[in-house]
DNA sequence: CGGAATAAGTTGACGCTTCAAGCGCTTCTA
DNA sequence: TAGAAGCGCTTGAAGCGTCAACTTATTCCG
């Protein structure tokens, strides 16, 4: 790791130590939420009807379904999302509610601006255009990891009943 | 925020979301330890005396002087630190114990390992360049609003005081 | 000098995330 | 068609971070 990198690094650790931190911090003030509830909201008012499959919602806002649960427990208390069990088998949806959909709206504007002035009104439009490439290339590799990591793990886990 | 900025956002929401989460993962299960508390102790192994007083580590390590208080307890609890009420006042130092300096050079290169596999090796040098520019920039901006909060609340404070 | 303000650090409670375990539908498959 | 395996989801406990309150030492200032 040269010198180059390991500035980079020193940097980009205080990004994401900083900035979630400062977000949160925020929104959680301003608007009683957190930012990855917000982003469940988000997720779920962009789709037509306003639901989503828990599973889908899942991989959407980068979460575990283990946390996705508590978290739609929380914004149901509030009443901000309803679940649904649906028509087909164990799936379960979450609707936002009306009440969740104002809030969302009265919120919204709020946490934008908060972004555009911490990340974007730092940078020339060329530093979002790096932006956008780097961070995009860094969740491909993540997310390629997590698709190796799980098949890894059960073409061992199938192998090894199999070997029993 | 137009249509790139929009995209470039989700793309870092997603790197802060997934990549500590990652790391996170990986330092718990291979050395039972945070990625919090690793850079911490990165931090005392740098100095000279391996030991710095907890204001400065606070600092340091972009947490805040309760985090650390925890942290530290956590840290000391195992063995790797050592809490020393230093000469001058009301000031703690957080000292490296040898075995917690040992810890550090086992654990190092895993984790170094690892960041090169998830960041590095994925980007090409000038994506690195444009790495540290963004992420140097936006935290510089996080800084700032600090300072300029905690200045601005000082002379406040100090402002309405003399107007009583 | 003496009291107020401040600075450094600690503590405990509360909320969120993770992890492991468990439950109840499906879908294979023998 | 019955049993097994897998999937989607939930739950409870344990660990970590934050916030607010508190303690103690220090500095400022009249």
């Amino acid at each position: 790791m040269n010198h180059r990198e390991w500035s980079a690094w020193l940097q980009l650790v205080g990004t994401f130590t900083l900035l979630p931190a400062a977000l949160d911090s925020q929104l959680q003030r301003e608007a009683g939420m957190t930012h990855f509830e917000f982003g469940v909201m988000v997720a779920l008012s962009r789709q037509p009807d306003r639901r989503l499959q828990l599973k889908d919602l899942a991989v959407v806002a980068n979460g575990s379904l283990s946390r996705l649960s508590h978290v739609i427990s929380r914004l149901e208390r509030r009443g901000w999302v309803r679940r649904t069990s649906g028509t087909k088998g164990r799936a379960t949806y979450a609707d936002l509610t009306d009440k969740g959909f104002q809030k969302l709206m009265a919120t919204g504007p709020i946490h934008l601006r908060e972004v555009r002035r911490l990340v974007f009104d730092v940078l020339t439009p060329e530093e979002v255009k790096a932006l956008k490439q780097v961070t995009g290339r860094i969740n491909a590799g993540l997310l390629d990891g997590i698709g190796l990591g799980e098949l890894g793990r059960r073409a061992r886990d199938r192998s090894r009943r199999q070997s029993c």
